[in-house]
RNA sequence: GACCCGUUAGCUCAGUCGGUAGAGCAACUCCCUUUUAAGGAGUGGGCCCUAGGUUCGAAUCCUAGACGGGUCACCA
C-alpha cells in the first residue's frame, strides 16, 4: 500500500492524474485513496479547506437522544421540531443516497446517530456538487439542522448545514463484516476501534478498573510513587530481562522485572503504605496471557500481614464490582466465576492433594514427586529441591483447576526467596496467591526483612543458578541487603497483574485484547521495496507504472512514451 | 523454540482435477426526496505473501523464508 519516495513532496498529480505524495515519504498507490485525494483537492477548489480548524464538538449523540426523545411523542403527522438548531459531529459510517435525498449514519464516542440531507434544504448547488459527491464514508462531518422523527421511527437530524472536519482519504473495511483480520486489528488498533465498537468498550472499562483501583488505594492512604524503570540489577522476580545500555554512564542497565525491591526501599525509608501501577518487561514468550511489556499494582503495607493483603484484596474486588455494577458471577469463556468474597483459601500443599488428586506421600517427598511428574510425562530436573518439584505439581495438576477466586497459601520457602519465613514452620513462606479461571492473578506475602537471611535466599537462588542453570533465578543485590540492614517494619506487599485482571472482567481470552498496542513483529510491508521497472522499456519512475493487469510485473501508464523509450534503447 | 492452520481486489471471502482470476460490500458513471447492510442499471479495480523448484502450463503441487492465528514448552 505504501512505498517510500523519499525525494518527491509537491502534491500536483502527475500526467496519469494521480497524486503520487502525500506527506512527506509516503505514497499511496491504489486507486481508493488516490479517489479520496482527489475529493479533497476538489473540495480545496470549491474554497472549502478538507482540514479546517477550530471545530468544536457538537452535542454529544447520547445527549440528542435524550434532549430530543419528545420528538417521538408529538403528536403531527410529521414529528419534527422545526424551532430547535442543534449540532452534531461524528465520522459517516454509512450513507444512502436516494438521488435528492440523503441518510447517513455518524458516529461518535457515544454511538450512532442518522442524519438527512437533500438538494433543497441545504445551501444551492452544496448538495449535489459538494455533499453528494465529496462526503463519503469514513470522513468526519459537522452537521447541523433539526431534530425529527423518520417514518420508521427513527430520530434524526434533518441537516440545514453539512461540513466536512476532516476528510479521510483511506477507505474504510466494509460496513458489514468490518475488520476481522487480526493482524491488521492489532497493529492499526485505531481501525478496530472505529470498525469494532466492543473494542473501544474493553478499553474503557480498562481504564475505569485502572482508576479504580488507583481510587480503592489512595482512599485507603496509599501514596503512589514511581520508582525506576532502569535498574542496575534486575530483581524481584524470576525472568529474564531486557538489557540496555547508558552511554553517559557507560553501564548496562535492566528494563525492570518488578518494582519490589525498590517499593521496599521505601518501607524502609518510613513511608507505610505505597503502592506502583505501572509497566514491567520481560524478555520471554509471547501468548494470550504474556505480552513483553504487562502491567501490574504492587503495593506494600507496613504494620500489617499476608492476611491483611487477602481481606484488602477481596475489598478491593467488592469495591471494583461495586462501582463498575458488575454481577457477583461472570461468564468467562465456558467457565462461570463466582466473585463472592470472602474467597476460598486452601494451604499449598493441601491443594496439592484435595484439589490436584497428588497422593499425600507425594505431595512432600522430594524424590517421589520426581518420580511421579515423571509416571506423569512431565520432564523435571533431579536436582531440584522438594519445594520446586511442590511447583512443578501445583502448576501441574492444580493451577487449571482454581476456577472461583482462591488463595493459595502457606508456599515453599525456596520458591518464595523474597518472603518472611513461618516461625513456627520455617520450610514454609508467609504468602498466598490468588488464582481465578485457572490463572494466576495475584501474588502476596509478608516481607522478609531480616537482612541476613535475604542475604542467604538471594545466595540460594545463585547457587540454584548453578545447579540447575535456572537463568530467571535471582541476583544477588548488596544495595537491597544493606537497605534491609537499616530495619523494615514488618510488611506486607502484593502484586496483581492487571492485564489478566482485565481480561477476567471483560472476557477477553487474549491478553492483545486488553493491550492497546501489543508486541508485535514488524512489518515488512512498511519497508521500502526494490526499484519496480516497465517489463517493455525499462522505466523505474514510479509514478508512470502500473502493476500488470495479468500475471506479474509492471507497465507503463502512457503507452506512447513507452513505445519511444523502447524504441530509443533499442538505437 | 517445536508443531498445526492461514495469507487471493480497499474489506469479507470463493476458486473444483494444475489450464491462466470470481462474488458481496466499497469505488466510478447513471436512475431514485423517509432509507436502515437502502434499491436498480452499467464500468473499472489483482506482483493470488516472497524466493526458488516440478510442469508445455502453478493461486492450486514441492522446498525454503516472511508475517499472523492456535496448541505445546517457558513464564506473570
Amino acid at each position: 500500500m505504501f512505498r517510500i519516495l523519499p525525494e518527491k513532496r509537491d502534491l500536483e498529480p502527475n500526467p496519469a492524474g494521480q497524486y503520487p505524495i502525500l506527506g512527506e515519504t509516503l505514497i499511496f498507490d491504489n486507486q481508493y485513496i488516490q479517489e479520496r485525494i482527489s475529493k479533497a483537492e476538489r473540495l480545496r477548489e470549491e474554497g472549502i479547506n478538507p482540514y479546517p480548524a477550530n471545530i468544536t464538538k457538537g452535542m454529544p449523540s447520547s445527549e440528542f437522544f435524550k434532549h430530543f426523545a419528545y420528538v417521538k411523542e408529538l403528536d403531527a403527522d410529521e414529528k419534527k421540531d422545526e424551532a430547535q438548531t442543534v449540532t452534531l459531529t461524528g465520522r459517516i459510517k454509512f450513507i444512502r443516497i436516494m438521488g435528492k435525498a440523503a441518510f447517513a449514519k455518524i458516529e461518535d464516542s457515544d454511538g450512532l446517530v442518522q442524519i438527512y440531507y437533500n438538494r433543497d434544504d441545504l445551501p444551492e448547488g452544496y448538495y449535489n456538487n459538494i455533499a453528494k459527491k465529496l462526503f463519503e464514508v469514513g470522513d468526519i462531518v459537522e452537521a447541523t439542522g433539526y431534530p425529527f422523527v423518520t417514518q420508521t421511527g427513527e430520530l434524526t437530524l434533518h441537516c440545514k448545514d453539512l461540513k466536512i472536519v476532516s476528510k479521510a482519504i483511506m477507505p474504510l473495511p466494509e460496513k458489514f463484516h468490518g475488520l476481522t483480520d487480526q493482524e491488521i486489528r492489532y497493529r492499526q488498533r485505531y481501525l478496530d476501534m472505529i470498525m469494532n465498537p466492543e473494542v473501544k468498550e474493553t478499553f474503557v472499562m480498562r481504564s475505569k478498573i485502572v482508576s479504580l483501583i488507583r481510587r480503592f488505594f489512595e482512599d485507603h492512604g496509599f501514596l503512589e510513587v514511581e520508582t525506576p524503570m532502569m535498574h542496575p540489577i534486575p530483581g524481584g522476580a524470576n525472568a529474564k530481562p531486557f538489557i540496555t545500555h547508558h552511554n553517559a554512564l557507560g553501564v548496562d542497565r535492566y528494563l525492570r522485572i518488578a518494582p519490589e525491591l525498590y517499593l521496599k526501599r521505601l518501607t524502609v525509608g518510613g513511608m507505610e503504605a505505597v503502592f506502583e501501577i505501572n509497566r514491567n518487561f520481560r524478555n520471554e514468550g509471547m501468548d494470550q496471557t504474556h505480552n513483553p511489556e504487562f502491567t501490574s499494582i504492587e503495593f506494600y503495607w507496613a504494620y500489617h500481614n499476608y492476611h491483611d493483603l487477602m481481606k484488602l484484596t477481596e475489598d478491593l474486588f467488592d469495591y471494583i464490582f461495586a462501582e463498575l455494577q458488575l454481577p457477583k458471577t461472570l461468564t468467562y469463556g465456558d467457565m462461570e466465576i463466582d466473585f463472592t468474597t470472602p474467597f476460598a483459601k486452601v494451604p499449598f500443599v493441601e491443594a496439592l492433594t484435595t484439589i490436584g488428586g497428588v497422593p499425600a506421600d507425594v505431595a512432600t517427598d522430594r524424590e517421589k514427586g520426581i518420580a511421579y511428574l515423571k509416571e506423569n510425562g512431565i520432564e523435571v530436573n533431579d536436582n531440584l529441591t522438594l519445594g520446586y518439584v511442590q511447583a512443578e505439581l501445583f502448576d501441574e495438576f492444580v493451577e487449571g483447576k482454581l476456577i472461583n477466586p482462591t488463595f493459595i497459601t502457606d508456599y515453599p520457602i525456596d520458591i518464595s526467596p523474597l518472603s518472611r519465613r513461618n516461625d513456627e514452620n520455617p520450610e514454609i513462606a508467609e504468602r498466598f496467591e490468588l488464582f481465578m479461571a485457572g490463572k494466576e492473578i495475584a501474588n502476596g506475602f509478608n516481607e522478609l526483612n531480616d537482612p541476613l537471611d535475604q542475604f542467604e535466599r538471594f545466595k540460594a537462588q545463585a547457587d540454584a543458578k548453578e545447579a540447575t542453570g535456572d537463568e530467571e533465578a535471582m541476583h544477588m543485590d548488596l544495595d537491597f541487603v544493606r537497605a534491609l540492614g537499616h530495619g523494615m517494619t514488618p510488611t506486607a506487599g502484593e502484586g496483581i497483574g492487571i492485564d489478566r485482571l482485565v481480561m477476567m472482567l471483560t472476557n477477553n481470552h487474549s491478553i492483545r485484547d486488553v493491550i492497546l498496542f501489543p508486541a508485535m513483529k514488524p512489518e515488512a510491508a512498511l519497508e521500502e521495496k526494490p526499484k519496480n521497472a516497465c517489463k517493455k522499456c525499462g522505466n523505474t519512475n514510479e509514478e508512470e507504472l502500473k502493476p500488470a493487469k495479468k500475471g506479474k510485473g509492471y507497465f507503463c501508464i502512457d503507452a506512447a512514451a513507452c513505445a519511444k523509450r523502447a524504441k530509443e534503447n533499442k538505437k
